[in-house]
DNA sequence: CAGGATCCATACCGATACTG
DNA sequence: CAGTATCGGTATGGATCCTG
Protein backbone atom coordinates (compact mmCIF):
# COMPACT_ATOMS: atom_id res chain seq x y z
CA UNK A 1 0.00 0.00 0.00
CA UNK A 2 0.85 3.61 0.24
CA UNK A 3 4.33 4.36 2.05
CA UNK A 4 3.52 5.31 5.37
CA UNK A 5 5.58 8.43 4.84
CA UNK A 6 3.12 9.69 2.33
CA UNK A 7 -0.03 10.69 3.15
CA UNK A 8 -2.37 11.82 0.03
CA UNK A 9 -5.30 14.16 0.55
CA UNK A 10 -7.60 11.34 -0.97
CA UNK A 11 -7.59 9.74 -4.39
CA UNK A 12 -4.36 7.99 -4.83
CA UNK A 13 -5.26 5.71 -7.14
CA UNK A 14 -2.96 3.62 -9.37
CA UNK A 15 0.08 3.37 -6.82
CA UNK A 16 -0.55 0.86 -4.25
CA UNK A 17 -4.04 0.67 -3.86
CA UNK A 18 -3.88 -1.77 -7.05
CA UNK A 19 -4.39 -5.31 -6.48
CA UNK A 20 -0.72 -5.31 -7.20
CA UNK A 21 -0.76 -4.07 -3.52
CA UNK A 22 2.31 -5.91 -1.63
CA UNK A 23 0.27 -5.66 1.56
CA UNK A 24 -3.05 -7.13 0.07
CA UNK A 25 -0.90 -9.39 -1.31
CA UNK A 26 1.01 -10.77 1.55
CA UNK A 27 -2.32 -10.67 3.88
CA UNK A 28 -3.48 -12.98 1.09
CA UNK A 29 -0.50 -15.58 1.67
CA UNK A 30 -0.31 -15.17 5.72
CA UNK A 31 -4.22 -15.01 5.55
CA UNK A 32 -4.79 -18.89 4.54
CA UNK A 33 -5.58 -20.86 7.19
CA UNK A 34 -2.03 -22.57 8.47
CA UNK A 35 0.37 -20.34 6.29
CA UNK A 36 1.22 -17.84 9.90
CA UNK A 37 0.32 -20.88 12.34
CA UNK A 38 3.42 -23.02 10.32
CA UNK A 39 5.89 -20.08 10.04
CA UNK A 40 4.69 -19.55 14.02
CA UNK A 41 5.83 -23.20 14.59
CA UNK A 42 9.26 -23.08 12.35
CA UNK A 43 9.98 -20.11 13.95
CA UNK A 44 9.94 -21.59 17.40
CA UNK A 45 12.03 -24.26 16.09
CA UNK A 46 14.62 -22.13 14.25
CA UNK A 47 17.35 -22.95 13.87
CA UNK A 48 16.44 -26.36 13.94
CA UNK A 49 14.73 -28.35 11.23
CA UNK A 50 11.64 -30.17 11.42
CA UNK A 51 10.41 -32.70 9.33
CA UNK A 52 6.73 -32.89 8.16
CA UNK A 53 5.23 -35.58 10.32
CA UNK A 54 6.62 -33.68 13.36
CA UNK A 55 4.86 -30.42 12.04
CA UNK A 56 1.72 -31.91 11.37
CA UNK A 57 1.80 -33.13 15.31
CA UNK A 58 2.67 -29.53 16.05
CA UNK A 59 -0.11 -27.86 14.01
CA UNK A 60 -3.54 -29.53 15.68
CA UNK A 61 -5.91 -30.24 13.01
CA UNK A 62 -4.29 -29.26 9.75
CA UNK A 63 -4.56 -32.38 7.40
CA UNK A 64 -1.90 -33.65 5.48
CA UNK A 65 -3.10 -32.23 2.09
CA UNK A 66 -3.05 -28.82 3.78
CA UNK A 67 0.03 -29.09 5.31
CA UNK A 68 1.95 -29.79 2.08
CA UNK A 69 0.19 -27.13 0.01
CA UNK A 70 1.07 -25.00 3.02
CA UNK A 71 4.81 -25.62 2.88
CA UNK A 72 4.69 -25.82 -1.15
CA UNK A 73 3.75 -22.18 -1.07
CA UNK A 74 5.69 -21.06 1.97
CA UNK A 75 9.26 -22.72 -0.38
CA UNK A 76 7.80 -21.10 -3.54
CA UNK A 77 7.42 -17.84 -1.58
CA UNK A 78 11.24 -18.63 -0.56
CA UNK A 79 10.14 -18.03 2.93
CA UNK A 80 10.62 -21.94 3.87
CA UNK A 81 13.71 -23.85 3.16
CA UNK A 82 13.05 -28.13 2.27
CA UNK A 83 15.76 -30.63 2.55
CA UNK A 84 14.93 -33.99 0.94
CA UNK A 85 17.29 -36.69 3.08
CA UNK A 86 17.05 -39.25 0.16
CA UNK A 87 16.01 -42.11 2.29
CA UNK A 88 13.63 -45.16 2.11
CA UNK A 89 11.30 -43.94 3.63
CA UNK A 90 12.52 -40.47 2.69
CA UNK A 91 12.79 -37.85 5.41
CA UNK A 92 11.94 -34.17 4.71
CA UNK A 93 13.21 -31.48 6.45
CA UNK A 94 11.82 -27.76 6.56
CA UNK A 95 12.93 -24.62 8.55
CA UNK A 96 12.73 -20.97 7.60
CA UNK A 97 15.38 -19.06 5.76
CA UNK A 98 16.67 -15.92 6.74
CA UNK A 99 13.76 -14.58 4.60
CA UNK A 100 11.15 -16.17 6.76
CA UNK A 101 12.77 -15.00 9.94
CA UNK A 102 12.13 -11.54 9.42
CA UNK A 103 8.42 -11.83 8.42
CA UNK A 104 8.05 -14.17 11.70
CA UNK A 105 8.74 -10.58 13.98
CA UNK A 106 6.04 -8.17 12.76
CA UNK A 107 3.17 -11.68 12.50
CA UNK A 108 4.98 -11.64 16.26
CA UNK A 109 3.27 -8.46 17.00
CA UNK A 110 0.20 -9.50 15.70
CA UNK A 111 0.18 -12.65 17.64
CA UNK A 112 0.75 -10.38 20.60
CA UNK A 113 -1.94 -8.14 19.77
CA UNK A 114 -3.96 -11.05 19.37
CA UNK A 115 -3.53 -12.49 22.66
CA UNK A 116 -3.95 -9.01 24.37
CA UNK A 117 -6.96 -7.66 22.03
CA UNK A 118 -9.17 -10.40 21.35
CA UNK A 119 -11.35 -10.99 24.16
CA UNK A 120 -12.29 -7.21 23.91
CA UNK A 121 -13.19 -7.68 20.53
CA UNK A 122 -14.83 -11.03 21.76
CA UNK A 123 -16.88 -8.71 24.17
CA UNK A 124 -17.77 -6.82 21.37
CA UNK A 125 -19.41 -9.25 19.12
CA UNK A 126 -21.57 -10.23 22.18
CA UNK A 127 -22.35 -6.98 23.11
CA UNK A 128 -23.63 -6.25 18.72
CA UNK A 129 -25.05 -9.90 19.32
CA UNK A 130 -27.46 -8.74 21.77
CA UNK A 131 -28.32 -5.59 20.46
CA UNK A 132 -29.48 -8.00 17.42
CA UNK A 133 -31.75 -10.22 19.79
CA UNK A 134 -35.14 -8.48 19.48
CA UNK A 135 -38.36 -10.18 20.13
CA UNK B 1 -12.71 -19.97 7.84
CA UNK B 2 -12.67 -21.20 11.85
CA UNK B 3 -12.42 -24.84 11.95
CA UNK B 4 -15.02 -25.37 14.20
CA UNK B 5 -15.68 -28.18 13.07
CA UNK B 6 -12.50 -30.31 13.96
CA UNK B 7 -11.43 -31.20 18.18
CA UNK B 8 -8.55 -32.56 18.28
CA UNK B 9 -8.89 -35.33 21.03
CA UNK B 10 -5.96 -34.52 22.36
CA UNK B 11 -4.17 -31.53 23.94
CA UNK B 12 -2.22 -29.31 22.21
CA UNK B 13 0.80 -27.54 22.52
CA UNK B 14 0.01 -23.65 24.13
CA UNK B 15 -3.22 -22.42 23.96
CA UNK B 16 -2.60 -20.96 20.38
CA UNK B 17 -3.28 -23.63 18.70
CA UNK B 18 -6.47 -24.49 19.08
CA UNK B 19 -9.04 -23.58 16.93
CA UNK B 20 -9.97 -20.48 19.48
CA UNK B 21 -6.54 -19.21 18.78
CA UNK B 22 -6.59 -15.64 18.64
CA UNK B 23 -3.88 -15.35 16.01
CA UNK B 24 -5.88 -17.29 14.24
CA UNK B 25 -9.47 -15.63 14.54
CA UNK B 26 -7.34 -12.44 13.69
CA UNK B 27 -6.02 -13.89 10.89
CA UNK B 28 -9.30 -14.68 9.54
CA UNK B 29 -10.55 -11.01 10.24
CA UNK B 30 -7.97 -9.06 8.49
CA UNK B 31 -7.44 -11.72 6.06
CA UNK B 32 -10.65 -10.98 4.84
CA UNK B 33 -9.74 -8.50 0.90
CA UNK B 34 -10.98 -5.16 2.17
CA UNK B 35 -10.79 -5.31 5.82
CA UNK B 36 -7.03 -4.01 6.46
CA UNK B 37 -7.23 -1.38 3.86
CA UNK B 38 -10.45 -0.30 5.20
CA UNK B 39 -8.23 0.14 8.46
CA UNK B 40 -5.32 1.82 6.91
CA UNK B 41 -7.57 4.69 5.61
CA UNK B 42 -9.39 5.17 8.79
CA UNK B 43 -5.80 4.76 10.51
CA UNK B 44 -5.01 7.57 8.27
CA UNK B 45 -8.03 9.92 8.78
CA UNK B 46 -7.79 8.87 12.48
CA UNK B 47 -8.79 11.49 14.40
CA UNK B 48 -11.09 12.81 11.69
CA UNK B 49 -14.22 10.28 10.62
CA UNK B 50 -14.61 9.12 7.12
CA UNK B 51 -17.92 8.95 5.29
CA UNK B 52 -19.20 5.44 3.35
CA UNK B 53 -18.57 7.30 -0.27
CA UNK B 54 -15.42 8.60 0.67
CA UNK B 55 -14.00 5.47 2.26
CA UNK B 56 -15.22 3.65 -1.12
CA UNK B 57 -13.64 6.16 -3.33
CA UNK B 58 -10.00 5.88 -0.89
CA UNK B 59 -10.31 2.17 -1.10
CA UNK B 60 -9.95 1.77 -4.92
CA UNK B 61 -11.59 -1.40 -6.57
CA UNK B 62 -14.09 -2.01 -3.43
CA UNK B 63 -17.86 -2.10 -4.09
CA UNK B 64 -20.23 -1.13 -2.08
CA UNK B 65 -21.73 -4.41 -0.81
CA UNK B 66 -17.65 -5.38 -0.01
CA UNK B 67 -17.58 -2.20 1.87
CA UNK B 68 -20.62 -1.89 3.70
CA UNK B 69 -19.87 -6.17 4.66
CA UNK B 70 -16.12 -4.72 5.87
CA UNK B 71 -17.32 -1.65 7.79
CA UNK B 72 -20.13 -3.99 9.91
CA UNK B 73 -17.49 -6.73 10.79
CA UNK B 74 -15.33 -4.25 12.03
CA UNK B 75 -17.68 -2.50 13.49
CA UNK B 76 -19.04 -5.68 15.35
CA UNK B 77 -15.75 -6.19 16.16
CA UNK B 78 -15.34 -2.94 18.14
CA UNK B 79 -12.65 -1.72 16.04
CA UNK B 80 -14.36 0.75 14.06
CA UNK B 81 -17.18 3.17 15.56
CA UNK B 82 -20.36 4.01 13.21
CA UNK B 83 -22.25 7.80 13.67
CA UNK B 84 -25.22 8.13 12.16
CA UNK B 85 -26.47 11.47 11.05
CA UNK B 86 -30.41 12.08 10.94
CA UNK B 87 -30.38 14.25 7.96
CA UNK B 88 -32.23 12.78 4.63
CA UNK B 89 -30.05 11.55 3.32
CA UNK B 90 -28.65 10.32 5.62
CA UNK B 91 -24.75 10.75 6.60
CA UNK B 92 -23.05 7.80 8.31
CA UNK B 93 -19.46 8.47 9.40
CA UNK B 94 -16.86 6.00 10.51
CA UNK B 95 -14.07 6.28 12.53
CA UNK B 96 -11.50 3.65 14.01
CA UNK B 97 -11.68 3.43 17.76
CA UNK B 98 -8.86 3.36 20.37
CA UNK B 99 -8.92 -0.39 20.03
CA UNK B 100 -8.94 -0.27 16.33
CA UNK B 101 -5.80 2.45 16.45
CA UNK B 102 -3.88 -0.08 18.50
CA UNK B 103 -4.28 -2.75 16.06
CA UNK B 104 -3.32 -0.22 13.44
CA UNK B 105 0.81 -0.61 14.43
CA UNK B 106 0.95 -4.07 14.08
CA UNK B 107 -0.84 -3.97 10.77
CA UNK B 108 1.89 -1.11 9.59
CA UNK B 109 4.90 -3.28 11.27
CA UNK B 110 3.17 -5.98 8.08
CA UNK B 111 3.00 -3.39 5.54
CA UNK B 112 6.32 -2.46 6.15
CA UNK B 113 7.54 -5.99 5.97
CA UNK B 114 5.42 -6.13 2.62
CA UNK B 115 6.73 -3.13 0.95
CA UNK B 116 10.48 -4.06 1.94
CA UNK B 117 10.09 -8.15 0.94
CA UNK B 118 7.69 -8.66 -1.15
CA UNK B 119 9.55 -8.08 -4.46
CA UNK B 120 12.08 -10.95 -3.08
CA UNK B 121 9.03 -12.90 -2.44
CA UNK B 122 8.25 -12.62 -6.48
CA UNK B 123 11.73 -13.84 -7.46
CA UNK B 124 11.43 -16.21 -5.31
CA UNK B 125 8.50 -17.47 -6.77
CA UNK B 126 9.79 -16.55 -10.76
CA UNK B 127 13.02 -18.73 -9.43
CA UNK B 128 10.07 -21.48 -8.79
CA UNK B 129 8.25 -21.15 -11.93
CA UNK B 130 11.30 -21.45 -13.94
CA UNK B 131 12.62 -24.82 -12.19
CA UNK B 132 9.21 -25.99 -12.93
CA UNK B 133 10.21 -28.32 -15.80
CA UNK B 134 6.38 -28.60 -17.07
CA UNK B 135 4.25 -30.55 -19.64
C1' DC C 1 7.02 -41.19 5.46
C1' DA C 2 5.76 -37.61 2.63
C1' DG C 3 2.80 -36.01 -0.58
C1' DG C 4 0.01 -36.20 -5.04
C1' DA C 5 -4.79 -36.53 -7.02
C1' DT C 6 -9.52 -36.18 -6.72
C1' DC C 7 -14.07 -34.86 -5.15
C1' DC C 8 -16.75 -31.69 -2.82
C1' DA C 9 -18.69 -28.34 0.82
C1' DT C 10 -18.31 -23.93 2.07
C1' DA C 11 -16.94 -19.08 2.18
C1' DC C 12 -15.54 -15.16 -0.12
C1' DC C 13 -16.40 -11.84 -3.24
C1' DG C 14 -18.43 -9.39 -7.30
C1' DA C 15 -22.38 -7.77 -9.97
C1' DT C 16 -26.85 -6.39 -9.96
C1' DA C 17 -31.20 -4.79 -8.32
C1' DC C 18 -33.89 -2.76 -4.85
C1' DT C 19 -35.08 0.32 -0.42
C1' DG C 20 -35.62 4.59 3.11
C1' DC D 1 -26.58 8.53 0.37
C1' DA D 2 -26.04 4.39 2.46
C1' DG D 3 -27.22 0.65 2.67
C1' DT D 4 -29.79 -4.56 2.05
C1' DA D 5 -30.93 -8.83 -0.72
C1' DT D 6 -29.99 -12.18 -3.98
C1' DC D 7 -27.47 -14.91 -7.39
C1' DG D 8 -23.55 -17.08 -8.92
C1' DG D 9 -18.38 -17.69 -10.03
C1' DT D 10 -14.34 -18.95 -7.90
C1' DA D 11 -10.93 -20.03 -4.50
C1' DT D 12 -10.09 -22.19 -0.12
C1' DG D 13 -9.91 -25.97 2.56
C1' DG D 14 -11.35 -30.82 4.19
C1' DA D 15 -11.78 -35.96 3.44
C1' DT D 16 -10.34 -39.74 1.13
C1' DC D 17 -7.62 -42.65 -1.75
C1' DC D 18 -3.28 -43.67 -3.91
C1' DT D 19 1.99 -43.81 -4.68
C1' DG D 20 7.40 -44.00 -4.51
Amino acid sequence: MTPSTRRPPHGNRGDLFDPQCPTRRLLDRIGTKWTSMAIKVLAEASPQEVRFAELQRRMTGVSQKMLSVTLQGLTRDGLVGRRVEASVPPRVHYRLTPLGLTLEEPLARLREWAEEHMAEVDRANQRSQEGTADS
